[in-house]
RNA sequence: GUGGCCGUAGCUCAUCAGGUAGAGCACCGGAUUGUGACUCCGGAGGUGGCGGGUUCAAGACCCGUCGGCCACCCCA
């Protein structure tokens, strides 16, 4: 067993999980094709650099969390650790950005973490982007878009839309200034982590899950008391639209976000069915992030939804991703003639029946093996070519299932070639 | 990076004052010649994560290491 093992957090996604995944994926495309969104396919290495610009020097997954390596010209490159700095380059690159763009992706992301429940080192993530305008009608529309997918994915009594506005970078300057005053006055009720985030990240003290913490919070200065007009007539005008639609929403005051680049409105969808990790999607605004990156100041909003804490909550809610069994017919022929007709027959089967799920049996065996296969493959009917049907120039029908609720078995029934098709639609349709 | 729990057949787990391993499920074969499921019978499969130590003797005790799970940190 000291075989080579797939690398710590890390997952191999196999055919009994797939389902949910296919369920999960279509959902997305469908809800952001109804949006006028278009799919981007982005690459999963990109230079450092860029990460290093537009999620923060300080942040932790920065300064400890990057797959970071040196190519063969001694380049510093990452594997993606979050998508939207990515696509803000590719945005840049290609020019796109004279006319707004409602983009979105799927794929891979890459985090030297700790895995836990919810949380490993390669993690799939769905990112939305939107570039180009300022209003709050697109945060509006940002959300209502995750908010749909949850309808659509039979989710959304479990999941709370949390929301809040951190302002301009100039009003976070200002609060951050009096935040940190305050809390270096009570320095000693603080806890240990939020020692370290007093002058390395101090926002992040807000949402702390120190109780003493967050006692000591209640006595400090707002947030909301230091923001700009516009971040607050924007913030106000959000949630008069998310209103008007029906998306319910709890203001948290105390939620910022991790990465440096979001302003504005920032967001979280979040469940308690997942333990720890509950954060299912989150985004918010970037006005400057574009320019940041070197592109022409264009503001933008986005979010991204984590595809495995999805899956675990549509497991846990028990909601059925479509039920894929292996086949709907499995084929058992008993002989080398028999498999030479029966190889040829069930091609041309596939050709009349392209949506029929049909697996041949290989590897041979006795005539009772391969009906146990066809049994245990769960298909509901087998086409059976033994020396009798290929002498006789037919096959036969099995049913293998009940067809009604009454535990009536049709009976198997043995046709020439030309009345297969017929004779196996009338089988299955029970 | 820190902490807790855990590591025995493919899977879920057991046994025992420490004396060189067992069950269920799954898998394979059989129960009168070509028919699955239920039942019965049989079979295959483990250097007990790895390394070291204690002991006449260790899967069981000790140490280390690797891996897993959960939580902290952080985040989707």
């Amino acid at each position: 067993m000291s075989n080579i093992r797939a690398i710590r957090g890390m997952n191999d996604i196999l055919p009994d999980e797939t389902p949910y995944w296919q369920f999960l994926e279509q959902s997305v495309q469908r809800v952001l094709a109804s949006y006028g969104y278009g799919e981007m396919r982005l690459p999963v290495v990109e230079q450092t650099e860029l990460f290093k610009r537009s999620i923060g020097e300080v942040t932790d997954i920065v300064e400890k969390e990057m797959y970071t390596f040196n190519d063969r010209n001694d380049v510093s490159l990452t594997l993606r650790p979050e998508g939207t700095a990515g696509c803000v380059r590719a945005v840049i690159q290609q020019g796109m950005l004279n006319v707004p763009q409602r983009l979105w992706y799927a794929g891979p992301m890459f985090r030297y973490e700790r895995p836990q429940k919810g949380r490993q080192r390669q993690f799939h993530q769905v990112g939305v982007e939107s570039f180009g305008i300022a209003t709050p009608d697109m945060d509006a529309e940002i959300i209502l878009i995750s908010a749909r997918l949850w309808r659509q994915l039979g989710i959304d009594d479990s999941v709370q839309l949390q929301l809040n506005s951190i302002g301009s970078s100039v009003a976070r300057t200002a609060y951050r200034a009096a935040l940190v005053e305050y809390l270096e006055q009570h320095a000693a009720v603080l806890d240990q982590d939020s020692q370290r985030r007093l002058h390395s990240n101090p926002l992040r003290i807000l949402d702390s899950k120190n109780p003493d913490t967050q006692a000591l919070l209640d006595g400090a200065p707002a947030l909301a008391d230091y923001l700009d007009e516009e971040s607050r007539a924007d913030f106000a005008r959000l949630c008069e639209l998310l209103d008007a639609a029906g998306v319910p929403y709890v203001v948290n005051p105390r939620l910022v976000r991790g990465l440096d680049y979001y302003n504005k409105t920032v967001f979280e969808w979040v469940t308690d069915r997942l333990g720890a990790q509950g954060t299912v999607c989150a985004g918010g605004r970037y006005d400057g992030l574009v320019a940041q990156l070197g592109g022409k100041a264009t503001p933008g909003v986005g979010f991204a939804m984590g595809m495995e804490r999805l899956i675990l909550l549509l497991i846990e809610l028990g909601v059925v991703a479509g039920t894929s069994s292996v086949a709907d017919v499995y084929v058992v022929a008993v002989g080398d003639e028999a498999q030479r007709t029966a190889l040829a027959t069930v091609e041309k089967l596939r050709d009349q029946l392209p949506d029929l799920d049909i697996v041949q049996h290989a590897g041979g065996g006795s005539f009772k093996s391969q009906m146990k296969k066809a049994d245990k493959s769960g298909a509901r009917a087998a086409l059976i070519w033994g020396e009798d049907e290929v002498a006789a120039q037919v096959v036969s029908v099995k049913p293998l299932r009940d067809t009604g609720g009454d535990g009536e078995r049709a009976l198997q029934q043995t046709v020439p070639a030309e009345k297969l098709q017929e004779t196996l639609c009338a089988v299955l349709a029970g």
